[in-house]
DNA sequence: TATACATTCAACAGTTTCATTGAATGAAGT
DNA sequence: ACTTCATTCAATGAAACTGTTGAATGTATA
């Protein structure tokens, strides 16, 4: 083999990983998957898309290594297949927000919006948390929420903030926080809460960011 | 915009930036502006396609934004946009390392066949140098090695290394580097000044990631 | 053993991507 | 103004990618 065959195999194989990730649908999927491990039918539902298809999906990035699968009970659980994969996601979303002005445009769009890009560090939160100065919510997916989340968060899901409105401090601050930067539940959470006279931020970036920051986390057994 | 359409928007925009990538040629053209700015034709030449294919994956990569253009003379010369990008691209390169169990067995069966693996790291070389242990050659075209080289590198591009082989030293060890892990022109120069009984080694990487590194290095005016 | 159900498979049509070809553009130099 | 030459454009057919559909697989539970 000389060397040009050489080359054009080798970034012929780089590119199976990348065209793995070429994909909306799976772009999405890892970003979800960033949160846990869950079944062919939850991330079907949450990246509105049909099982069959999702499952198609969840073999191009299984065959491209990015994700793998454990059994549990009658549910195949898909998951990132280590730490690399969501640090190369983190870089990719990344550029993506620096290079394609339209993603920031969206995002800021929104959030004006809604809640008046009304955001909070980190760092920050860590401080306030240690302070008890801030009531934490997590507007995720309960499933999620038990995979793992923020140490001192209590579980709000977004489609019961509602409903349960009342449970809610009005003499603290709320920080409601969902999966990542692209997830627009904790948006939504804070003009909820806004709407009904609540101090409420988002977290900047979200749960994702707040693993792979390796600051602290907590699981529920099941 | 319900959240569903606009999370639908969110992915379609940065699966812009990642279809961008999914492409083996279009990689090859990455990795080969991580070591400058060079014309359409250059590039062309050393992916080893057509130049109006060149052109149309390199307008592909400029309307993502991952690289730019700037015009001199009749020249257009592509350049990756900014660091971002060669930094996402070193993510990449090294997931696919580590999750393409092909690419990574490729690359040493190369150069276990050719050069036995005789690899130095950055931090020795770097070491050595200051000793003057030892004499460090640049294999890459002239071209490259003009727009920007390791401080101490003397030019031999791999195709001139046979009949330039007197020139080299007998009483050193001679390091030679090319572009980075991917390229193999240093491995066929330590390979071919091996067997003339130097004593040749390849630099770990090569000169794109020195460069990331924030390592020294030296241009030449034209 | 039979049933339920999560997941995968296979086949299909619609769309996008790709490389090739030859013509068009447009800046530089005569 | 004319020529040269780097680059881009436009059109084409072939290949790869996608989502849908309905059937098949295989594990868990009754």
């Amino acid at each position: 083999m000389d060397i040009r065959e050489f080359k054009s195999t080798l970034y012929k194989q780089l590119a199976k990983v990348t065209k793995a990730l070429s994909n909306p649908h799976r772009i999405e999927i890892l970003d979800l998957l960033a949160q846990g491990s869950f079944s062919v039918e939850y991330i079907a539902k949450h990246a509105n898309i049909s099982v069959a298809n999702a499952s198609q999906h969840l073999q191009v990035l299984k065959k491209s290594g990015l994700v793998d699968t454990t059994r549990d009970g009658k549910y195949i659980n898909y998951q990132l297949y280590d730490e690399q994969v969501l640090e190369t996601w983190r870089s990719i979303r990344q550029l993506g927000f620096s290079r394609n002005h339209e993603i920031s445009e969206l995002l800021e769009d929104y959030r004006k919006r809604k809640d008046q890009l009304s955001q909070i560090s980190s760092d920050e939160l860590m401080q306030k948390l240690e302070k008890d100065e801030i009531y934490l919510i997590d507007v995720r997916p309960v499933e999620e929420f038990n995979v793992m989340h923020i140490k001192q968060a209590d579980s709000f899901p977004y489609n019961q903030i509602k409903e349960r409105m009342r449970e809610l401090p009005t003499d603290r601050i709320i920080v409601a926080y969902c999966r990542g930067p692209l997830c627009l539940m904790a948006d939504e959470a804070v003009y909820l809460m806004r709407k009904e006279g609540l101090n409420a931020f988002r977290l900047e970036n979200g749960f994702a960011d707040w693993l792979a920051d390796k600051r602290a986390v907590e699981t529920i057994e099941n």
